[in-house]
DNA sequence: ATCATACTTCGATGATAACCGAATGGTTGC
DNA sequence: GCAACCATTCGGTTATCATCGAAGTATGAT
């Protein structure tokens, strides 16, 4: 393996790059249409049945069925049965940062209907990233988080503050992963709305569980986005000084 | 947008995710084998023509010229005609950054003929990951740096210490992004033959470029693969105490 | 000018796979 | 037990698209 020359490869029509792992085939599973509509809202990190993703891709159980089984297969999702249902959600992380890594280089989509901008303007505003928070405000927790240096960005990372330890305290989030016993990592994750980072890791996710406890941001059934509550709305207000219903700039 | 009530959505058969960026459509470009494989050679961050991709993939140029159209089209490429040349290259960051989270979830590729079972060894030892040094070597030096303090794994984070900066500075490594003045961006890359961290970000690309001044690294024409040369045999052990000989444990 | 090279466009072919209707397998409730 | 429900399996239809041969365009060399 250590050389002084080139090597020189192929000579026969062998595919030079037999070697690499196989990305076409899960490529495959993620390019039809009716899958990734059911990866991205489970993308939303909710664990649904196979009818509500089978009317969610608005297609029949039998097809959905058989999309499942596929994904379940090459372990993109995983599937817990419960009596006559079926449980399905993602696999890992891995592939929730997979699939998001796709949306910032995915065409952003023209607007069809009202209904469907209504869709897009709600997604934009706040919806959940797997385990942690994005869209517009998700943004602006971040970026307050930075202007009160609870968290730093520094060289393209996100530093804890000891002022940040403290804050988080307070407001209730666990810093301490309690499975590994390893300090939060706040993770900077590139928001394909905002194009700008918000905070995801473990750091990412305990905050956004904290403000799901809290009553302060609400699941929506069958999508991603999220809701901000009355509860919220103060909330952010009083902790973090954001005006909510200024936030929504509506910028398409 | 600000609710305290769930809001229900649907109703008409309308799919209920049209509001996300189309995963599918990117996804159905990388899907195909014979794209997928230029894609791979193309993430070993070097600009090939054509005709060259063509052979790579084991197809007729026809066939190919068809491929690079449409990933010039959707922005996964860019393109420089010089002459009757064309210089394929990937279109940014963002695409290999998303080609590179694929491979995580791709299924291990089981090995078909001793040339292809070569081949995977040598990419597993050492390979370009679009713009620094991954595999093996990569990991080893990754290693070395982090066992030597120069970088120290923090919270998920790469930090580059005070050492590292005058050991990178003595190597010959520009630590400074002239364009925008900042300091070079320690960040981690998993890797997925290792399943371990190597750097990325500027420093790592600033690494790599170094290693390739130095003569210590080449490419090989159309692969991903890199190769040590006897030079870089000696440098690596004379400036990081790496025996390249050893490492390459024949692990599977 | 003429030929060779690098790449493209066009048209036809063939293979793959998404889709639904119909029927089957389990689970729950009355 | 029977009915209602959730989900799966199977078979046939259809549409999409990768592929290559043939022909065309532009560039470079002789």
């Amino acid at each position: 393996m250590i050389v002084d020359d080139i090597l020189i490869v192929d000579a026969t029509g062998e595919k030079t790059v037999g070697a690499n792992p196989d990305i076409s085939d899960v490529a495959a599973l993620i390019a039809d249409p009716s899958r990734a509509s059911m990866l991205m809202v489970l993308l939303g990190g909710q664990t649904l049945l196979a009818s509500e993703l089978a009317r969610i891709a608005g297609i029949t159980p039998q097809t959905a069925s058989s999309h499942l089984a596929k994904m379940v297969d090459r372990h993109l999702l995983t599937v817990e049965s419960r009596g006559r249902h079926r449980y399905f959600r993602l696999a890992s992380p891995e592939v929730a940062h997979a699939l998001e890594s796709l949306t910032t280089i995915a065409a952003p989509l023209k607007v069809r209907s009202l209904r469907q901008s209504d869709q897009a303007k709600a997604l934009r505003f706040a919806r959940s990233c797997y385990d942690h928070l994005a869209g517009e405000v998700g943004v602006a927790v971040t970026t307050k988080l930075m202007k009160r240096q609870w968290l730093i960005l520094e060289e393209g990372n996100f530093t804890i503050t000891d002022v940040g330890i403290s804050g988080f305290a307070d407001l209730g989030v666990n810093m301490l992963d309690l499975s590994s016993r390893r300090r939060a990592v706040a993770r900077p994750c590139l928001d394909w709305s905002e194009r700008r980072h918000h905070v995801a890791g473990s750091l990412g996710a305990a905050l956004a569980t904290r403000f799901f406890d809290l009553e302060w941001i609400r699941r929506t059934p069958s999508t991603r986005a999220v809701t901000i509550t009355a509860k919220g709305s103060a909330g952010l207000r009083q902790y973090f000084g954001i005006q909510v219903e200024d936030l929504r700039a509506d910028t398409p």
